[in-house]
DNA sequence: AATTTTCCCGCAAACGATTGCAGTAACTAT
DNA sequence: ATAGTTACTGCAATCGTTTGCGGGAAAATT
């Protein structure tokens, strides 16, 4: 379908002078006589010119875009921040493109290498789950082209990263479990080479080994966070000789599933097995009970993403930066346990 | 920042050829020794090259990319719908740029222009709560860029469009819900000038209609999707002085919400309120009582909107085509009373 | 040996803008 | 009247590719 775009050159042979000319009146630069700037516009108004993004970017060489890759755009979490990256952005003056990797890591340098032929000035990502090596990362880096790091990120990698303190924030969920009254915790996990998985589950058993409470293997199970692996993971944790009567699940998409395991088997929440989740959506007001979470700082996250890369971008300073953000355990009914006072 | 790249030209400089021989070795074309091909094919591997899509895309004048507008990527049924774009758009070559209005019809403006002059070759688009002009579609329209709509749509632009019926479905769940019982039904509706959900609604009359229920304007309510607006509707309608026996919210966002504020005020469902939403967002399953609702094909509408704008671009074939897709009742717990024989 | 064919490759224009530099006309100052 | 400004505008190169056309050398055909 041949769409006809007029172009500069157009206007300018319709009035009789030069494409320079056109240009700069449309852009208002100086040393044009307000004429000819009044007959460029009226032209440009009546053929209704839109000026070729894609010359512009070629002669300037910016494209004034930085890319933003997820895992998934349907997780809660991720189209979250990026919503708060798309408004810091454009606050700068900036527009995003934003791809999904679907966790697969062909993907993932896929979409880079598009973004990169596309000269974005910068990226930001979210590491696929199948991602364990970090080669198209480090050519980035070689290649100065900024980039920074949010949520799934690698410890392999010496880059700007905006985080939060993983252990510590599982650390405080197991620890208020603990204050509740449980014994025996268990932990539903992500799949096993993700980074921020394994930190939940470091803080997991950081705070059993403060409280000296026994950690049993077959009480941490991986999942992939889709609801059949999740309900299993909750299953199979029912199934053990000695179930737990706490569980940390390190996402509210295994949180919501385990919890929807938990009362299809007529278990009791918080009484019987009290939880808490992780990410802090939304839905965890809706559940009943409710569901404690630890909120992560998704505008924040998204904001500071942003300003790492412009500072990237603009000061050229290759100084990794990492920005570590605070979390908040948002206490609900799930693990509301009365506990005798003693 | 200044990320050096490497150009065509300086791999034909250092062998000595000209561009247009490394640039007809690098793809493949024929009329190339093999000696040639090899050499770009070794040097260009050094140096790293990676081609300039801004020049590509110029010289060619195809960008191979489409634009897709949603108004919030927070919104579940949106991030589906777009997966399934993605996917399909891939397959058949082209990359899709996602942008989100906010539901302001001013960024909606923007976003399109910017697409458009980023030249990308179609528009695939689901329209702001706040458009209620359309010359910017219009205008779309007549410079031959092609548009396909889905989900929110708007009935005075002839244009290609993927929905469903919507007064249909709105009216099935609402038989559903007479036909188990109620008598008194409401409609928790959205904004007022949001097509689609003034198109549930009528499905909703006709509903009544045909079983010669009354129909209280009261009955009706509209808010705007968020979870304060949709809970206060819900309140609102239990504090008529003869509050509904059931309830048809046009979106699980409503849904879930409305679901919440009944809740909290003890109100049995669906003993005392019935209950079915529109989405059938995987949460309905998760929730207690489950929650009935209708289910969009959301993979289909991904698809077919790809293969609209497809036809459009490659065929030229500027004539407008309506696919609607059909929805399914998904009963769950939330609207299933024991209704007595009669 | 002359002609044709085949194989490679380069020249230069093009895509649609931006921009440094030069040039002309009008206007001001001497 | 002449020199010096000032106000505008155009020329041509540039960004990094692609591509039609033409041409020379080697190989094949007569």
């Amino acid at each position: 379908m041949k769409t006809n775009t007029t172009t500069i050159k157009e206007i300018a042979i319709l009035l009789g002078i030069s494409t320079s000319t056109v240009s700069r009146a449309l852009r208002g630069l100086p040393d044009i006589k307000p004429e000819t700037r009044n007959a460029v516009a009226r032209v440009a108004q009546e053929l209704d010119y839109q000026p070729n993004q894609l010359a512009k970017n070629l002669v300037k060489s910016s494209t004034k875009t930085i890319g933003v890759i997820v895992p998934e755009l349907n997780f809660h979490f991720f189209s979250s921040v990026l919503i708060s990256i798309e408004e810091a952005a454009l606050q700068a003056g900036y527009s995003v493109i934003i791809c999904q990797t679907h966790e697969s890591y062909l993907r993932e340098v896929n979409q880079i290498e598009n973004l990169v032929n596309s000269r974005v000035e910068g990226l930001i990502i979210s590491l696929a789950r199948d991602t364990t090596h970090y080669g198209h990362i480090e050519k980035l880096i070689r290649k100065k082209i900024p980039v920074v790091l949010f949520d799934r990120h690698s410890e392999e990698l010496n880059i700007s990263k905006v985080i939060v303190d993983n252990i510590k924030a599982a650390f405080e969920a197991t620890e208020h479990l603990i204050q509740r009254g449980c014994k025996r915790l268990a932990c539903l996990a992500g799949p096993l080479n993700l980074l921020i998985s394994n930190e939940r589950v470091q803080g997991f058993k950081n705070a059993l080994e403060k409280y000296n409470l026994p950690f049993y293997p077959e009480y941490v199970s991986h999942g992939d966070f889709s609801k059949e692996h999740s309900m299993l993971q909750a299953f199979n944790l029912m199934n053990l000789p000695n179930p737990p009567d706490g569980i940390l699940t390190i996402s509210d998409r295994i949180g919501f599933a385990a919890l929807h395991a938990l009362k299809q088997r007529g278990i009791k929440i918080p009484e019987d097995i009290a939880m808490v989740s992780f990410n802090n959506e939304p839905f965890c007001n809706y559940f009943t009970p409710s569901v404690s979470s630890i909120s992560q700082p998704i505008q924040e996250m998204g904001k500071e993403a942003v300003n790492l890369l412009l500072k990237q971008i603009e000061n050229e300073s290759p100084i990794p930066e990492t920005i570590m953000l605070k979390t908040q355990l948002v206490v609900r009914e799930s693990s509301m346990r009365k506990v005798e006072e003693n």
